[in-house]
DNA sequence: ATAAATAAGATACTTTGAGTATCTTATTGA
DNA sequence: TCAATAAGATACTCAAAGTATCTTATTTAT
């Protein structure tokens, strides 16, 4: 059997072709390799087509990673089981680290590199990713109030430390926590923050 | 007067001049534009002089941050004349958030968008700025242990983490902290974690 | 069932910059 | 003052951006 070179993709199916064409690039070679040359000849189409799409392997990224983050829901739907806030506090923790990926550090970096020119999208994202934190975050704290463990919530800085610490470590040190590591970070900055604030 | 336009300038004043030229580019398209054929028109040399001592844009760049660095010296030097820990985090922080610009903003994300390809060269630049980061906090910490504020030395992470919360803030979210949030990050974050660790 | 609309895919062209190589010429310093 | 060195000009190839035009497969509506 021969294949038929007339089969033409179309729509949802041929954008998910070129979304994971890019993905492997992105994860290959990074950001600054991305071109629509490759990622056509990766993805077996036409470059005409990629650009009908998009405007730019930035804008193509962006949709890649809203799209995946659609469908993975992130970490917002972290089941808090631990016994008390600190287990609780390491697993949001843990669920962050264990989230990250090449292709989601590539995109922070590319990101990053792009505020001069993108800076609204950007800072939409960051918001987003933000409130998405800080609902996660303020469940768990709502449960130790309940437990009578505190009072009452700490300030947003205090609230979003423990993510901005970890994406630190992550996207400018390029060094994911190990679980020793997150332990520290918890018992020594996050927990002592909240204690602090109790007062 | 007519312009004598056989005058060449060399080594150091050349190299300096497009430094200059690539700062000014730097700060006005941002990194992802900046490449070598702007950089030599814009210093009013030719592309192949920029090739004979720089590779990449990126070398180019990186050196002449270095270079910057050398001249200014840094936070290194800050002088810690605050009357107690809290004062001289605050004048830490302080240096630090003055000390950024635009080209170092820059510079932060370029290297983030080549950490893929130069790994060990960004590396070695922030095992360089931790340590440089150390130098200066730990001569807050011993005067506090001087003091009687504190009793020993918290571990790393706690004497970073002023540090890479400003970090965070500015490079990643591209926000400058005002005096009252730097405030508020060292009253509600940092002290309550140098405290919490002389338990 | 078929025609019209739509989208995929091919191709061609211009422009820009990377990277390299070669040449001339100004400047330095032995 | 002459040889060595570095600046600067120029020319070439290649890759990719961006745009435009054309053909053709596939879908949709009649």
């Amino acid at each position: 059997m021969v294949e038929n070179k007339k089969n033409r993709r179309r729509g949802d199916q041929l954008q998910n072709d070129i979304y994971q064409a890019a993905y492997n690039l992105l994860k290959k070679e990074g950001y600054t390799n991305l071109t629509f040359s490759k990622i056509a000849k990766a993805a077996q189409t036409s470059r005409s087509v990629i650009y009908r799409y998009w405007d730019t392997p930035f804008d193509l990224v962006f949709e890649m990673i809203h799209n995946q983050m659609k469908d993975s829901g992130q970490i917002a739907n972290t089941n808090l089981n631990g016994k008390n806030l600190q287990e609780n506090l390491f697993i949001i923790g843990k669920s962050l680290t264990t989230g990250f990926n090449i292709v989601l550090t590539e995109f922070n970096k590319m990101m990053l590199s792009e505020m001069i020119e993108q800076p609204q999208k950007i800072h939409k994202l960051f918001d987003e990713i933000n409130t998405g934190n800080l609902q996660i975050i303020d469940a768990a704290l709502q449960m130790a109030i309940d437990n009578k463990e505190i009072k009452f919530m700490p300030s947003q800085q205090v609230r979003l430390s423990l993510f901005h610490l970890i994406r630190y470590s992550y996207v400018i040190e390029n060094h994911n926590l190990d679980d020793a590591q997150l332990l520290e970070l918890i018992n020594e900055i996050v927990l002592p923050a909240i204690v602090a604030s109790q007062k």
